[in-house]
DNA sequence: ATTTAGCACTCGTATTAAAAGAGTGCTAAC
DNA sequence: GTTAGCACTCTTTTAATACGAGTGCTAAAT
């Protein structure tokens, strides 16, 4: 167990390390506020954080930075609630402000503002809606070959497919088809709907379409199961200015990273919905084992939906961080709720 | 006038060095294929190349790289035409056979391939959708509060927005306004949409709507203007790999410029239906100082709707990408019309 | 039993000097 | 007109040295 004075000098290396990026002697931490202890009794307290592993050496007659160890400890135990400026909470807040909002709009503004705050990166995943439900069905021709398929959700989402047209399926076969989706596959949540296709659709598609064939395949290509939830990036270029990002292979391999929108989403996706933190190698790829990524779910109808996440150096702001996310990750899960739900 | 000897050499020399990214030297020059003259020799066409505004020199005793105005003249005057291989023929070529298409997903997709195939970033314009013209509205009511308004085009462009609901109108207010939409604006320029509002739909609202002023603030929300075409990125990463950009400070304000969707939709919107080939300081901005760029604009109905476009070093290889580009802008202004066109 | 002053020691960084190497420009000969 | 030869220039590499921040340890002070 670390001693009050260990802790406090844990802290404060970690605090100084996190403003310098630069190694910290026992002499700087001797002279900082709350402490009144010469350079020799820091310097054994010190040892003695090193070898219990929470401090390293760069080299061996240099100053110490914190270990994974030792952010790992100061993120769970050691973390002061942080008050975020009100210039900060201003800006999260009036993103939430505006009447009139695409989902899609707030979640992308969400990615851009968490970088503009931070100097990370940010990630926002897009709402999952998988689970949300079909609201309506439209199918508009466009010409003789070509038609849009329009699925709208009940949280808004709305998902437009271009579908070329076979030949033997006319106006009037459209407007059936049409009719009979709506009628059979409202309410249905998005992932069931293939299932609900031939269990429901199929047969009254067959009394009621002459070329039966083709209108089925339409009807599927036309529901085809949707992509992945979107992702939003922001800032990507702040983590140029991080120093311990300028060596460019290192910026090379987290940038081809994060350009993987699957990897990427694999890495956030929300599977709880409380915070997590990631520091170092406890990210499971290679790339990443010199930062640290903090993320949180946010929800819809209580359900964990989308992330919002940073990307930055282990050596990161954790407080400021943390607070940001859960304002804007709260933020997010309250304006779908409200928007979408109370309306119910 | 350039003599034929003194064109060869500058050939030489700015081929060598696209491949090398190192200065050129005489020697190498006189060992290199077709041609049988001394490095002395050599060296008096490249002393008076220099003079003539086409190499310069990193520093006094070191070989000759091209100089802007040389990169010109080779693209102007000495370009072969490039015969891009098979296997990149078919790569692109296999973007355009699939048969059920999203335009948005084939420009997403053009932007990918694009920048797989050269070790560049590629910037590609979703098209222009001003011009289209209105094919349908539809106004779906998700709860009491919110509605979503979708736009349909005549290229199959879906638009949609999230709307609040004024309390003041309800389900059957929706469905008269919604069809005096599609009876009024049916086939009008999505430009000229709001001047017809005040035209010829102001009216209408007036006299079928008992909330007027509602119904029309309404009616503007749901069809105000979109935003700008979307831009895609591709490879941005690849610029990571180029030797001269090894400087992080460079890279850096390369990759805030091109994280400004705005001023990339400025530099390459699609004013011009030809390639356009920016090198070096012809650019307009100081961060592309080192780089050249590459666009050509893609057409639908013969006029350009969007770009497509390439940047990297100004020591690019110009004859492949040239090719690359025109195939795929070629490629781009067919489908699209193909699509979308054909069946009129 | 802590704490601290003192000091030798370590190791990275900056500085300088010297050497190596690639390539040029010029002159004079071919 | 072409080329061999050579001195010269300028960058890059390597080595040697000095500098300095910071440590670890010991012995004295509290």
């Amino acid at each position: 167990m670390l001693t009050d004075r260990q802790l406090f000098i844990l802290q404060a290396i970690i605090d100084n390390y996190i403003q310098s990026a630069e190694p910290i002697g026992s002499r700087s931490i001797s002279k900082s506020e709350g402490i009144s202890y010469s350079p020799a009794t820091i310097r054994n307290e010190m040892a003695d954080l090193e070898e219990l592993g929470y401090l390293e050496k760069p080299h061996s007659s240099s100053g110490r930075i914190p270990s994974e160890k030792g952010y790992r400890h100061y993120v769970d135990h050691m973390l002061l609630p942080h008050r975020l400026s009100e210039k900060e909470i201003k800006n999260v807040k009036s993103l939430f402000a505006e009447k009139v909002m695409e989902t899609e709009e707030v979640v992308k503004q969400s990615a851009t503002i968490l970088s503009s705050l931070t100097s990370y990166a940010s990630i926002v995943l897009g709402p999952e809606i998988f689970e949300s439900k079909l609201k309506q069905i439209q199918i508009i021709p466009l010409n003789m070959r070509a038609a849009v398929a329009i699925l709208v959700t009940d949280t808004g989402h709305v998902e437009n497919h271009t579908v070329t047209l076979p030949e033997s399926l006319d106006g009037s076969d459209l407007e059936k088809i049409t009719n009979i989706l709506n009628d059979r596959l409202e309410g249905v949540p998005l992932y069931k709907l293939q299932e609900e296709i031939y269990k429901e659709v199929a047969g009254l598609l067959k009394r009621h379409v002459s070329s039966f064939h083709d209108a089925l395949r339409f009807t599927l290509d036309t529901l085809q199961k949707s992509k992945h939830e979107k992702v939003f990036y922001g800032g990507k270029t702040n983590l140029l200015s991080q120093p311990e990002f300028k060596d460019i292979d290192k910026v090379k391999s987290i940038f081809e990273l994060l350009e993987q929108d699957d990897t990427v989403h694999d890495l956030l996706k929300p599977d709880q919905d409380g915070l997590v933190i990631k520091i170092g190698q406890e990210n499971d790829y290679e790339a990443f084992e010199d930062c640290s990524i903090i993320s949180a779910a946010y929800t819809f109808d209580g359900k964990p939906v989308g992330t919002v996440g940073i990307v930055g150096p282990t050596r990161m702001e954790y407080p400021r961080v943390i607070g940001l996310i859960q304002l804007l990750s709260d933020g997010l899960s309250d304006t779908l709720t409200n928007l979408y739900n109370n309306g119910k």
